[in-house]
DNA sequence: GATAGGATGTTTTTT
DNA sequence: ACATCCTATC
């Protein structure tokens, strides 16, 4: 444990010794910034200050467990004292002791971004208003970017200037639609993401006696990312320190990305007004990317007004050119990359797990991953929905809160009529209303609601009021995981799940299993102190559920966002889709601030690259439907030239190329006017006639890429096996009747080759 | 009150 | 292209 500062440089060193007083770590990309936090908090224990007394705060549950274990592997056991998570899950846990002081219960609800999203819905429904002029997006960002900003609804309606610009944006009740929705949260006992933070500075600031004692309570404070942070998480952690001004923020402009969802760069570059006496330290020697690329990325962000002066600068080998490729369409694309993975691979002997495949919007994964699967590259893609954002989970979640808490309108509204029990909109309609009219609670209202109601609906509200109730009884009685697998049971929802026979209610049944699984897992651990359901609702609504990856296979290309990759490294990098209006996006281009975010972000891609860097781009690109002529992105410029080369082995100019999709399309288009009628699909599945041999094979041995016949479908082609369940899944593109996924315990498939 | 088919609106993402 | 949401219909 002491011989740890000498494997740092000397701006590391001090970053890591110096542990009192404001500090600021400007720190480049690649410069190891984690080591020197980590370091920090090993070195505030080995001078003797107590864990309990340091907090350190990350954006993502990720962040946060990686560096707890890193801590942990320092100092050992005494790790898991320390106050460390993210934003939301640390306040959260102070406003769930706290929370009587600002009139929430202790086992208040936390809404996720949907949850707040339907109850906004419902309230501009209510309120009488267009929804197309109040969408729920537009809206909730409207709403959330107040909260950020530390904007209660009552600071909106007063506030002349954002009055101004609803009113010029034809959107005058905005600050009605807020208060309305804040009351209706707060009625719920149920607090949004941004209410965790908002809610917590409103607490320090209304009961300075709670934030005397956390500010004595805690004496060092360490932010991770601090170029993420928004208004109100600065405000926070400013309160708190302001006694011991032991605050030390990590993090680098650079690669700020976040602002659309409130990140304030100004909280960096200001950060020193409010500290005169900071301590800057630059971390500038990049440890991870060859000069050429960390040239290159310098190349591009100095274009930026807005930043830290740095010089970021390696030791490295020069290392590669960057190599720009370029495609006749978004499929050819697609194909040259995939084929160029594959000879990169082969001539210097790395694994696919070295490849990463960068994109700025999901929606471009489909042609890479078409040409992956065609080249039998195997791929894994990061992102999209996460566990705890699947309907199935989601339904029997807010079952679970209901039954802890039955103000809360947006699980009531779930679930009232699920599994169909005959209560429809209306009635759910005519029973919150009754409830606000009145000014008492919808609880209070299903227990009586006969006066209210039509004649129809009394007998099951009746009974879902009781099974509500006897929900209660078993969670005072039985432990979080009896309890639950009970309301699953007796909700009659994994009934409906376990009916369903299709392949997607059998993983939906699965799912539903494996949340129980991970209630069991929570109850049946030692570690923890607080197993009451209440504590895993808090703790499941706050993880994003990054899937894990207990992959057996490792060994594939990963494809993500640019925003995924952000902390992360590889070998070699391909950024895909580098064109005008896709990157930078179109919807980037109306200021300067927007523009030099998207070209941090393009700096973000440049910089996970550790030893080589491929551009692409396509001339013609399907968007929204439609063939799109594209340009590249003048982002390609901001590359100092120098360290770039065009490649030519690629540019299908050559002596024998491949035909291009472009005359493929050609081709089937031809086809197509021949044929004059298009066959439509059913009527395709119908023609096709299974063999009169028609024998299936063993298809255990199946994987991604195979061809297989079908004697109901015909021809198809293996897109995805998926062996997450109890039985072994595949989809399959087939040529006439399209996609389907099929189990393999029932599906008679012969394998083609 | 349930359901099927038409209109609609599409960045990025965490909590 | 695609998913989601709303509306017309049973």
């Amino acid at each position: 444990m002491s011989d740890y500062l000498d494997t740092l440089n000397e701006p590391q060193r001090e970053g890591v010794v110096n542990t009192d007083g404001p500090c600021m770590l400007i720190a480049g990309a690649g410069s190891g910034k984690t080591r020197v936090l980590t370091f920090r908090i090993a070195e505030l224990m080995r001078k003797g200050v107590d864990p309990f007394s340091i907090m350190a705060l990350t954006f993502t549950n990720k962040a946060s467990k990686e560096m707890r274990e890193r801590i942990e592997h320092v100092v050992g056991h005494d790790a898991r004292n320390l106050w460390m998570g993210t934003f939301h899950s640390v306040f959260s846990k102070i406003l769930r002791v706290e929370a009587q002081h600002l009139g929430y219960p202790n086992n208040f609800t936390i809404y996720d971004t949907d949850d707040a999203k339907s109850l906004i819905r419902t309230i501009v429904k209510e309120m009488g208003l267009d929804d197309t002029v109040y969408k729920q997006n537009v809206v909730y960002n409207r709403i959330s970017a107040a909260k950020n900003r530390l904007i209660s609804w009552e600071d909106y309606a007063r506030n002349p200037e954002l009055m101004a610009d609803d009113a010029a944006n034809l959107r005058p009740e905005m600050a009605r639609i807020y208060k309305v929705y804040a009351q209706r949260c707060f009625k719920s006992g149920a607090m949004d993401f941004d209410d965790l933070l908002f809610n917590t500075d409103k607490l320090f600031k209304e009961h300075l006696e709670v934030l005397n004692k956390y500010q004595h309570r805690i004496r060092y404070v360490l932010v991770d990312e601090f170029q993420d942070t928004n208004l109100c998480q600065y405000y926070i952690i400013r309160k708190l320190v302001s006694v011991t001004r032991n605050i030390c923020v990590v993090g680098d402009d650079a690669q700020s990305i976040y602002a659309f969802r409130g990140a304030d760069i100004s909280n960096i570059l200001n950060f020193e007004r409010d500290y005169p006496e900071l301590k800057v330290i630059k971390l500038e020697q990049n440890y991870r990317s060859t000069q050429n690329i960390v040239q290159a990325a310098n190349s591009v962000i100095k274009r930026n007004k807005a930043q830290i002066p740095k010089n970021v600068w390696t030791s490295n080998e020069d290392g590669g050119l960057i190599e720009l490729i370029k495609a006749v369409s978004d499929n050819e694309e697609g194909r040259l990359v995939a084929t160029s993975i594959f000879q990169e691979k082969m001539q210097h002997q790395l694994k696919f797990s070295d490849f990463v495949v960068l994109y700025r919007t999901n929606s471009q994964s489909r042609a890479i991953e078409e040409s992956l699967r065609r080249n039998n590259i195997k791929y894994k893609i990061i992102g999209g929905l996460s566990f705890y954002q699947r309907k199935e989970i989601k339904d029997l979640l807010a079952y679970l809160r209901f039954t802890l808490n039955q103000q809360d309108e947006a699980s009531f509204r779930r679930i009232i009529n699920l599994p169909k029990r005959g209560i429809g909109d209306s009635t759910v309609d005519k029973i919150v209303v009754a409830a606000n009219d009145h000014g008492t609670s919808i609880w209070e209202i299903l227990q009586n609601s006969t006066p209210f109601v039509g004649g129809r609906s009394a007998g099951p509200i009746d009974d879902f009021v009781s099974m509500i109730k006897r929900f209660s009884v078993e969670i005072q009685n039985k432990d979080a995981y009896e309890a639950s697998f009970e309301i699953a049971k007796g909700s009659g929802l994994l009934k409906e799940l376990y009916e369903d026979k299709t392949v997607e209610g059998l993983s939906r049944y699965e799912n539903v299993q494996e949340l129980l699984n991970a209630i069991k897992e929570f109850v049946d651990d030692p570690e923890r102190e607080d197993k009451t359901l209440n504590a895993f609702l808090q703790e499941a609504a706050l993880v994003g559920g990054q899937d894990e990856d207990k992959d057996k296979d490792p060994d594939k290309v990963t494809l993500m966002t640019i925003h995924m990759a952000k902390g992360l490294e590889f070998q070699y990098v391909y950024m895909v889709g580098m064109e005008e209006d896709l990157f930078p996006s179109q919807m980037m281009l109306s200021s300067r601030a927007d523009l030099e975010e998207e070209r941090r972000l393009f700096y973000v891609a440049i910089t996970r690259a550790k030893k080589r860097l491929f551009l692409s781009y396509a001339l013609t690109r399907y968007r929204f439907g439609r063939l799109k002529n594209c340009e590249p992105s003048r982002f390609i410029d901001d590359i100092d030239q120098s360290f770039m080369k065009v490649s030519s082995k690629f540019s299908g100019l050559e002596s024998s190329p491949p035909p291009t999709d472009y005359a493929k399309k050609l081709v089937s288009g031809i086809k197509k006017t021949v044929a004059s009628t298009p066959i439509k699909k059913p009527a395709a599945s119908t023609a096709y006639k299974a063999p009169a041999d028609f024998k299936p094979s063993d298809t255990s041995g199946l994987q991604e890429g195979m061809q297989v016949e079908h004697p109901k479908f015909g021809f198809g082609t293996v897109v995805k096996m998926d062996f997450s369940g109890a039985d072994r899944k595949a989809k399959i593109e087939f040529k006439e009747a399209g996609e389907k996924t099929l189990l393999l315990s029932f599906a008679k498939l012969r394998i083609v080759q």
